[in-house]
DNA sequence: TAGTTTGTTCGTGG
DNA sequence: ACCACGAACAAACT
């Protein structure tokens, strides 16, 4: 799920669920996932309240009122948030639960744990510090240009390199590569600057399009390949067989008559 | 059973 | 420095 169209959702969730309300406790039911002292964790939030949130990349980080730190949240492959009232509604894999005064919850739920829940001062020495990228919907083209130019990887390799451009992952960088009809092993420093400027238009519009329908694969435009991203399946645009190989370690669905290496 | 899955990080070669 | 590859983390499903 958590790519960058479902990280902005999670924000929008959260801003319209969890915002200015009295943290009244915090329960933390797995510390594997939590990257920094879990007593500190409980400390800072109890009492106080969710601020404001600011997305980048696939990291999600809230403000906590009247102190000087921000949750941070990143939601691995199999996280979510769930704003809930009654028990019957409780997720499955609850890792870290926030209770609020007026008796709702907010979950952090992840089957899986490869996500973090941490806490930092700043934003900027987080990010920093994790070596990301500018934001895939805040990038401009130079720089986005400058980054493929410069790099020999696959380009699909270079479009997910985190500390690249953050916010594309697996499923996203099928996409976008599809759209372009471009092989995702194509090297990304043999791209002419008529594919890299079509490729930089297309990410953002993906990306905005799939916030748009939810990022929900079901409400997805029928010729995007997302929506058949499975082998047997047929490629939307020119029927093809749609083939599963692999790049960069990831398991990669390409139309291989529609994206060539040139 | 082995391989797969929306992610990140670390190690080993080249 | 860059690049390719694999493993590890973890849990559930073919
Ligand atoms: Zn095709």
């Amino acid at each position: 799920m958590p790519e960058l169209p479902d990280v902005e959702l999670f924000k929008k969730y959260l801003d319209s669920t969890s915002l200015h309300q009295t943290i009244s406790r915090v329960d933390i039911l797995n510390e594997d996932i939590i990257k920094c002292n879990p007593e500190s964790l409980r400390d800072k939030l109890e009492k106080n309240s969710f601020q404001k949130s600011h997305r980048y990349g696939k990291y999600l980080f809230i403000k906590i009122t009247n102190i000087d730190f921000h949750l941070v949240l990143h939601f691995g492959m199999t996280g979510f948030l769930k704003y809930y009232k009654n028990q019957e509604k409780k997720p499955d894999h609850i890792r870290v639960l926030f209770s609020f005064a007026n008796n709702y919850k907010l979950a952090y739920d992840n089957q899986r744990l490869l996500g973090e829940v941490n806490l930092t001062h700043s934003i900027n020495s987080y990010l920093k510090e994790k070596e990301l990228g500018p934001d895939a919907l805040e990038i401009d083209f130079s720089n986005f240009k400058e980054i493929l130019k410069n790099r020999k990887a696959a380009i699909k390799a270079v479009i997910m390199d985190q500390n690249k451009i953050a916010g594309i992952g697996n499923i996203y960088a099928d996409e976008i590569l599809y759209q372009n009809s471009i092989h995702p092993e194509q090297q990304s420093n043999t791209l002419s600057r008529a594919k890299i400027k079509k490729l930089y238009q297309t990410m953002q519009d993906i990306l905005k399009i799939a916030i748009k329908y939810n990022a929900e694969p079901d409400n997805f435009p029928d010729d995007w390949i997302i929506p058949h991203r499975k082998e047997g399946e047929l490629c939307p645009r020119c029927g093809g067989n749609i083939k599963r190989i692999k790049v960069y370690g990831r398991g990669t669905y390409i139309c291989p008559e529609c994206q060539s290496i040139d």
